[in-house]
DNA sequence: CTGAAAGCGCTTACAG
DNA sequence: CTGAAAGCGCTTACAG
């Protein structure tokens, strides 16, 4: 109705580029609301809503609904997402925190939360913590903020204080990959058959002193690595010394200080079943270092496999792990799992052994 | 002043637990919102949310300051960041788009966008597009929604239109390590200067038949390191025949194909810049493979330096790059830089050749 | 069968 | 110096 005001600034035009204009087509790229929908298409905004959710209780003459669709898409509207949370409280948005985004482990358990996060139409928000305690902060103060509607904890930096902490502000967490005592929602692979597989491929090959690589001490993963390892090797019938083991972490630079540690005891293992890929990348770097062929003298296989495996100097042999479905169960899980029930779940079936060049018989000088 | 009515629900008691009680303590942990401390302080919301948001129009007695923060403490209030964010119109979010969690070189990139988005007191929102364009379109739909402020794009799978659906939404957008043609937001790496380093360095070695294996054909840092290699090789003299060049990709699968191709040429080089670590893993499985002693047959550098290359059988002789300040300045110049001013900036310095075992001088013999 | 209204939890110009 | 009010853009019980 009213055309828009020429308004004329005479003397005292100002820098600032803010004057109100009524609409500059070019500029400013205003957001398209529900109410500029509902005003082309003739209707009010609730009727735009709910044809957009396909309300059930909403019966419409197909010829509004139409007109209502078309009104959408002439103006590529898209409904902001920030006010629906805060009418809705749900935010659609679901947190993961691991250690570290250079860890391809979680490389993996990232992709499959991403592609269950996109699945159920929401979002997947990713922090690392690191080794600061304080970035670990940041982000759950952060959460805590009303921007996730459940937070997976992957990596070691969770403490029962924390669960404390987001069960307070009624925020629903799921530990992935890790247990913690006391805290009875988690989601895990079956790491004791992962590394069971291992050593049973080994004592196949006709392997009898089967060292063991372990992860850290407090690592839940690493403790039921071990028990894998010990129980595969009992079944058979073998021993398992103390000095059959030796801790790591779970990176390469661990893996090798640990093997170098290994391969200076008495009586040298024919093979090593190493807790984890990365790890086993040091397992390999301090056999060559210390001139212990692999796997003449030495048979390697590790749990996790990844692309980088295959490319190694032997080619390792690993247990292939479902590090994406973990990753995909966990939303899963969260997302449908009262906040309050628990939740106990050993991700099944999958695991594969991978047989390349870094396992073989052991040699015959024995 | 009203006690608590109590409630009595005779006959048509039903499951529903959502009988509106006169608060329950223990349960419910319903959000405490800024009207519960207004409350508790005795002050308007208004006064609350301009002490906590320290508003230097407010003069207000120490006295009262006083009440109200330790109001908020007493109840432990976090201020609703979607309420926030919707009426202020800023998200507080950036998001950050990558092709693959997998890759290392980008754990780095994500790691300086965390912390530089952390300092800022905002959140990074990072999502992988993989091979899936539909994953691409998810994310930017999602997007479009008001959920971020601006969008990094790190990775190969931005095209031209999505830049124009960008800019039709108002949303800022940069391009992290790349470049795109009439696309005037950018940050890159010094790439020609990295690999001419490494070419020097080589050079330096007293290596002459220097060759490369590229990156792809259409990544515009594959073009830049391309250029670098040149540049140095024709500074000292050096050829740079068409045969000298093999185009990879920068997964080590790729560069191992890549390598064997070259391998398999007429006239062998006695060195080879790889244009990218990954490829680089590859590239010394091939050389494996095929015989060729690293580095008394063949010396390798690559670009980007990262942990595992420590521990490769040879260890890998790398050019560093400042990965996670790419990451950093990124999120900063998105955040400083108004959405229509171009940014194009080469992150400055930082470059550092990093020798370890897969360089040496050429064999005598030839 | 559709519209008007209230409200999610904030912030901020505006009164008093 | 502090409070009341409007409004960000949605959704959803409630009227008519």
């Amino acid at each position: 109705m009213t055309p828009p005001t020429e308004t004329k600034t005479p003397a005292r035009a100002t820098t600032t580029a803010t004057t109100k204009t009524t609409k500059t087509p070019a500029q400013a790229t205003k957001a398209v609301t529900l109410l500029d929908v509902a005003t082309r298409a003739g209707v009010d905004r609730s009727v735009v809503s709910r044809v957009l959710r396909d309300d059930p209780r909403l019966n419409i003459r197909e010829e509004t609904r139409e007109r209502v669709l078309e009104a959408v898409r002439a103006l590529d509207y898209r409904p902001n997402a920030l006010a629906r949370s805060l009418r809705t409280r749900r935010a659609d948005t679901y947190g993961l925190l691991i250690p570290d985004f250079g860890n391809p482990v979680y490389a993996s358990i990232i992709q499959g939360a991403e592609s269950a996060a996109i699945a159920r139409d929401c979002v997947l928000m990713t922090g690392s913590v690191g080794a600061g305690a304080e970035q670990a902060a940041h982000h759950l103060d952060v959460i805590g903020r009303g921007r996730v509607d459940g937070l997976l904890l992957a990596g070691d930096h969770t403490d029962r204080a924390q669960l404390d902490e987001l069960d307070r502000r009624g925020i629903p967490w799921l530990l992935v990959n890790r247990r913690l005592p006391r805290a009875r929602r988690w989601v895990v692979l079956d790491d004791e058959e992962a590394a069971g597989l291992a050593v049973r491929h080994l004592i196949g090959l006709g392997h009898e002193r089967i060292a063991h690589v372990a992860g850290p001490r407090d690592a839940d993963t690493a403790r039921r690595r071990m028990r894998g390892w010990r129980t595969a090797m009992r079944a058979a019938g073998l021993a398992t010394p103390a000095r059959a083991v030796v801790v790591s972490d779970y990176t390469p630079e661990g893996g090798a200080r640990a093997t170098r540690e290994l391969l200076a005891r008495a009586e040298r293992p024919t093979a090593v079943l190493v807790a984890n890929v990365a790890a086993a990348i040091g397992t390999l770097s301090a056999a060559a270092e210390a001139g212990v062929r692999v796997p003449e003298e030495l048979s390697v296989v590790a749990v996790h496999d990844l692309p980088l495996a295959a490319v190694l100097r032997p080619a390792l042999t690993t247990v292939r792990t479902p590090l994406e479905r973990l990753g995909a169960r966990a939303i899963e899980l969260l997302a449908s799992t009262a906040p309050d029930a628990p939740i106990e779940e050993v991700v099944d079936g999958e695991l594969e052994l991978v047989e390349r060049a870094s396992t073989a018989p052991p040699a015959a000088s024995s």
